[in-house]
DNA sequence: CTTAGCTATTGGATCGTTCCAATTCTAGTC
DNA sequence: GACTAGAATTGGAACGATCCAATAGCTAAG
């Protein structure tokens, strides 16, 4: 009485056989119009919905994507996962969106029980930590996985990888900066020794070594918090500091907040720039010079990306690096509020 | 060769029958000790994974949630939404995140496919906009679905509907704010004619009523943006008003931000109190005051009602509101900077 | 009227698991 | 050594779709 109603039951009700039903739900040219208008009445009527999990079970791929993403809270990676959701959703497939909360444990636990709801593709922002169980998992069976915007610990390696020319943009924020005739250039927040970090430094210490300046960085969780804290350090311990790059645009908020509280607003004499150019940057005031990283181009990017991966087989290259762009605002011009 | 592997393969491997196997996935008391290492050792050794969608085909339930959201990129939502997948998680539930976008049609192809995919219960946060269909398919599947935190359109009335007691909080705001001395109360942001906008505008007014103070409210989409847009046109169009509540934090922040670019920095006889508390309202300079919503309590306890209703059939009341709790920080409390 | 050559439809096998009833094993008792 | 009760294991049917080879229906040509 409750049971949902099957291919068979409609089958029934539009007096033709299950394949038939089957053929229309497949939206064959094989069946003639009046039989596939009649089935799709006889659905209607008796309210039936496609059981994925058991055409999926004959006919393999599914049209399900996962997307594990280390922090979803981060609106950097909200705004990846939604964009990129919206993208495949109009291309006809489901996503599965998940948190791992940077926990590699609850990572394994997230990929695994993908794996079992039968993805056909992942896409991933690892968690820090040790992972290699769970790459392994994937790599047995030949699901497509991209790496995203972040790499994995070394292992890792087997998934090709897709992110923005951080280096490059930091090297363009630290020349701006130097442009605008700061000279004791800070790199402020990520923490060290992971991967985005270095690669975010690479570009600012790359420029401070032509210019001979000296370096002078403080590390720390990527946060508002953290950037706040930042503040009064560099104003207690580091007078002579006249310019920041910031890890991220959180780090640079929090800069410009702890540098406000202590009376000394951000953009006059002290630019700064952030990175990422979350939607807040332009809101602030002033308004946060910041390296734009199209994210959302970038998703679709990863959507096509992927769709080549599985539906035509062909495999992205190792390392792809998405260009950046530095966007000046009041922060580092020099503009008062 | 690159088929992946079955029960039927693990059990020729641990040479018994594949009911044994199966037995041994479900964690059967039946079998002997030793059989079922023998089996899962056998598992690990050809790198088998559970195929759940053959699993649900014979034996209905999934542990798999739904979750379809309006606004993903709005912290409050993300929060809420992660908070929720975690506690599911722990339950050894699976949930799959959606983002509506604000778009009801998108909104239906999402409920749509979260059903062929067979979720066993769905939570929802709607689209404003035509979704009778959507939630008719839904009633007709005796799935149990709850709505949070906004109420769809009237024709949902079938489903529970859990959110905060925003009408309180807001009369709470407006008290606190008439405490501090302020007489003329703008209310800023919120949608005109949407129930939310109705609840937390009808807890000022209650107040205003109480103390014969004339109503001013400014409507408009609640962003940032909005409340930069409305701080001008306090200043402007309103020289009277001394106070706002506002919609939420997003349009507190930007009618701060908009009042500190005027040289009018808020705190300093203009005290204004946001909403939802989200994390940026403690770090802003000043710190905003919110009405604090316990968003993660609030889904721990969603993730309660939903278990209750799905593993006990125990459908939860037809209206369920939280409390909220008032947090005065320097924003309403002419602690200046 | 038969038949070839289409197009439209169909029955049966199949996917990987669970469920059920039936069978086999084990150990204890007489 | 036969018997039995319980524990452990097993084979086959079932879930709801797809796929394939086979069949039915139709038209036009011979």
């Amino acid at each position: 009485m409750k049971r949902r109603p099957t291919i068979m039951d409609v089958a029934a009700r539009a007096g033709v056989s299950k394949s038939t039903v089957s053929l229309v739900l497949q939206g064959s040219p094989q069946v003639k119009p009046a039989t596939r208008s009649a089935v799709q009445d006889a659905m209607a009527e008796i309210g039936y919905v496609y059981n994925r999990a058991a055409a999926n079970l004959r006919s393999a791929s599914v049209g399900l994507v996962g997307l594990v993403i280390n922090d979803l809270r981060n609106p950097f990676f909200t705004e990846f996962a939604t964009t990129l959701q919206m993208t495949l959703a109009a291309q006809g497939y489901a996503t599965v969106i998940a948190n791992s909360d940077e926990d590699p444990t609850l990572q394994a636990k997230l990929v695994a029980s993908m794996i079992e709801h039968g993805v056909t593709a992942l896409v991933i922002s690892p968690a820090y930590g040790e992972a290699s169980d769970t790459f392994d998992a994937l790599a047995r069976r030949a699901i497509p996985v991209l790496q995203v915007l972040r790499k994995g610990d070394e292992r890792t390696g087997i998934f090709p990888f897709a992110s923005f020319d951080y280096a490059g943009g930091s090297a363009a924020a630290t020349r701006h900066l130097v442009d605008q005739g700061a000279r004791n250039i800070a790199f402020v927040g990520g923490l060290p020794g992971r991967a985005i970090t270095r690669e975010r430094k690479s570009g600012w210490r790359e420029v401070l070594k032509e210019q001979g300046i000296a370096e002078i960085a403080l590390h720390g969780k990527s946060s508002r918090a953290f950037g706040m804290q930042a503040a009064e350090t560099l104003l207690a311990d580091h007078p002579k500091v006249d310019a920041a790059v910031c890890f991220n645009d959180l780090v640079a908020l929090g800069l410009m907040t702890g540098f406000a509280r202590a009376g000394r607003p951000i953009g006059q004499g002290f630019p700064i720039v952030g990175f990422d150019d979350i939607e807040e940057a332009a809101q602030s005031w002033p308004p946060l010079s910041s390296v734009a990283c199209d994210i959302a181009g970038f998703a679709r990017e990863t959507a096509d990306r992927l769709l080549a991966w599985m539906v035509e087989g062909q495999r992205p290259e190792p390392e792809i690096r998405s260009p950046v762009r530095l966007v000046a605002r009041a922060s580092s011009l020099g503009v008062g509020p």
